[in-house]
DNA sequence: CATCATTTGTTCGTATGTATC
DNA sequence: CGATACATACGAACAAATGAT
């Protein structure tokens, strides 16, 4: 499930690839509406990253209407049946 | 309160127009001593530049003797009285 | 009710790479 | 070349709310 390693090398910045499997997975199923996401620290142990880097990611997710966040609680997935 | 927008096309660098900015608040009373200046997330957000140019105009003050930085705490104003 | 682990929020320090003037 | 500026990324530390036990 979108589980290869970052490319460290790629033009893509790290967050963005992250933010990229995280879409996938939802789309994919991993995570329904109303599902959390893993936790920022899961995240950062996941990916090998440095937090801030999953909450860059994370963010992105946010801004493209994917999750919203719940100070001390996490990010949930939203339901974008009504975004079409 | 010094809220223009930036001069991207002056001579003066970005970093020592917002110097300028924070002296002026800090002379003006917008924060006094041992009050902590806005953080660096939040001028780089409120100046819309980057957060090593806004690094960089709160070094200047510190070297100037207006503010005094706490590593994860903040930048805090001096009192100047005794500084003649 | 108290305690503890979890989780996001916030903050400064540092480094690298790129671009421009 | 040096100064300025932006983007990205890692590190470290503490705060504060939440939820489970």
């Amino acid at each position: 499930m979108s589980d290869d390693a970052l490319d460290h090398d790629s033009l893509v910045p790290l967050y963005r690839q992250i933010a990229a499997r995280l879409i996938h997975g939802i789309e994919h199923g991993d995570w329904v509406a109303g599902k959390r996401i893993p936790s920022e620290p899961t995240l950062t142990q996941r990916y090998g990253v440095a937090r801030e880097t999953v909450r860059a990611a994370v963010r992105h997710l946010r801004n493209t209407g994917y999750v919203h966040t719940v100070p001390k609680r996490g990010s949930f997935v939203l339901d974008r049946t009504r975004h079409d």
